[in-house]
DNA sequence: ATCAATACCGGGAACGATAACAGTATAACA
DNA sequence: TGTTATACTGTTATCGTTCCCGGTATTGAT
């Protein structure tokens, strides 16, 4: 590639000339089974015998059928299929906070792993955190699908009643708060890695350590606050009020974070900061009063937001395991459909309880 | 709250205490428009009726129907719907990329916007980009969409043949990449933010300006090395390859990138980035280099990555009207859907031009 | 009292596929 | 020759809903 060439694409992508298109092309309506039958010159049943990969069709039925199929193009219709079979091999995914890294990160990996199961997944986006409610499942279930994912990350005050979740007609698990009448197959040990986060900021000698926290109707804010709060009294150093304060998981709320909590309690010298997101707005602040990180402030973040090794200086944070709990809850979840399938009756299994892990960057680590 | 109370929830949330629980409920199979008509005394005609608010059904009747429905908490199923009615209100949409800002927010506002207008969006996420094809069509179409949304940011091998795009039953517009047989309604002018971008750089008085782009598959590097190549001409700047170097999108290609840069080119005093996460590590690499941004080096970034505010120093970047072209992508496409429904031809319209915006942060403002 | 118009309701077909069953033809064996 | 097994194929019913039609009851006008 030389500038050359760059010239040339230049011109012919130059979106400054409106484009103009015609649109009048025909659209030809999707065959179906039955005139590929007509065509193939045999019965639907022997199409869909062919489709279904059954063992009782002649060997030369099945080529000519096939050879049909794919000079048209043909596909079945899944939702002829889905209504006639009861069965749709589809995960409904119910989920807010898509514009936060978890939410998102979980998103793909439920998809990737639904996928590689022979599953697909329809994800019910809610974008009124308050709203999620039996509705939404209600929704998922006209759709057919054959499980349910509980992906909402925070308690919305309906499903805190939620008297209808639990007669409910599909296997439902949760892989984001817990939920009444939905398993969590498994779970992140969140306490444990703000536990990891507090004990390292107090190895590297720090003693008056903040907390900025998230919002309280999310679980994951309480487990984290509750690690934070555990050491700091195993450790017999001193908790009160002034110790914490409030975020919403964005930057500005960490910003903002640290200058209240600084000024509540002048003697800081750490914060533990319950994501990394809220941790650059705390990295900002420190700069702006003049606190070198890690020198005069130790911080440690949460949730290995991709860009923290870039944040200067790179950020300490806690690593979940995510992929691995997307993967067992779906394998799970799918396990629960099948075996109700056959049985009838879906068996118990216990919580699976993942480890976190601390990622040890220059944030944190004194000089 | 206090602490007292904290030390409450502590227990009570415990997480390593394993939970157990039964699964064997009942699990009702949900009711159909058939038991309805018995329960309320009517024919599945009228609960139709009732369910769809058509006019012909007297007032007691109606009640009645309602009543029952309300009861078994009936949801009629949409398979049957769509597969009577041809049509599913639904809009597929095939996305990659989610871990990136860019497609994940574009995800949420076209999910936002189709719920807004009534339908269901029902997204296909590819994993692999480069097995993007017509085969994820199919797939879709199966599921009887209305509509499609191609979302795909960057060009994959097999979709730039994609013969069989054009050819193609539903109406399709293209929220992302330019496709063969897609229209795009709407285009953001990456191509003009790309020139707002390097315009300011020269004007606040920088001469030396290199580029960090992205892969050459997606169309927005593309576009906005053009912009960037377009005014360094135009100010009859010295350009050439090595004021160019290639990205993946990421901070740690970011960083990568700045420190290549500055070998091949040991004048340089600003870098055009064509994303903020890029523009990060191209943060931390002058950080460790020693230069100071933005005295020693402009720079500036592009997507406003939400985080970027909060970046050291705060990030210059190009805004991009997602939010409005997505609203308007989608918008066109159920227009184009309807009115084909009642004409059998969609009609032809232009594309419109969205403007990109500066914010003008601290990185490329001189002292 | 008759007729037409209106309001309301139900019966049957259909959407596109599969399940269950019932055939037909050929081969195999007694 | 008859019986039975095997290989293959077609017919009918069905999933849950809506569309198209026809039917009855009521009203109002003549």
């Amino acid at each position: 590639m030389n500038v050359l060439s760059l010239t040339a694409i230049a011109i012919c992508h130059d979106m400054r000339t409106i484009e103009r298109k015609t649109m009048n092309r025909v659209s030809p309506k999707p065959m179906t089974i039955k005139e590929i039958a007509r065509e193939a010159g045999v019965s639907t049943q022997t199409v869909s015998r062919v489709l279904n990969d059954r063992p009782d069709v002649a060997k030369e039925t099945r080529l000519k059928v096939q050879h049909v199929i794919a000079l048209y193009n043909y596909e079945p219709s899944a939702v002829a299929r889905s209504l006639i079979r009861q069965r749709s091999f589809t995960l409904g995914l119910v989920v807010s906070h898509l514009n936060f890294y978890g939410p998102s990160a979980m998103l793909v990996e439920l998809d990737q792993q639904a996928v590689k199961q022979g599953y697909t997944l329809l994800p019910q986006f809610i974008h009124d955190a308050q709203a999620a409610d039996a509705q939404s499942l209600k929704r998922l279930i006209a759709q057919q699908v054959d499980g349910v994912l509980w992906g909402m990350p925070s308690i919305s005050d309906e499903s805190k009643s939620a008297v209808s979740f639990s007669s409910f007609s599909v296997p439902l698990v949760s892989v984001g708060d817990p939920v009444h009448g939905a398993r969590q197959p498994v779970v992140i040990d969140e306490q444990a890695g703000a536990r990891l986060a507090t004990q390292h900021l107090i190895e590297q000698g720090y003693r008056k350590i903040g907390l900025i926290s998230g919002p309280p109707d999310w679980s994951a804010t309480i487990k984290r606050q509750n690690g934070w709060l555990e050491v700091m009294r195993a450790a017999e150093m001193e908790v009160d009020m002034r110790h914490i304060v409030q975020g919403d998981w964005t930057a500005a709320s960490g910003e903002r974070g640290l200058y209240q909590l600084v000024e509540q309690c002048p003697d800081l010298d750490a914060v533990f900061v319950c994501n990394d997101q809220m941790a650059l707005g705390a990295l900002l602040a420190a700069q702006r009063l003049g606190r070198a990180v890690p020198e005069a402030l130790g911080l440690v973040g949460f949730d290995d937001f991709p860009e923290s090794a870039y944040f200067w200086p790179p950020l300490t944070t806690i690593r979940q395991p995510w992929a691995e709990k997307c993967a067992l809850t779906v394998r799970e979840l799918i396990r629960l459909i099948e075996e109700k399938l056959e049985n009838g009756v879906s068996t118990t299994t216990e919580t699976l309880l993942l480890p976190p892990e601390l990622l040890v960057r220059e944030s944190s680590r004194r000089v």
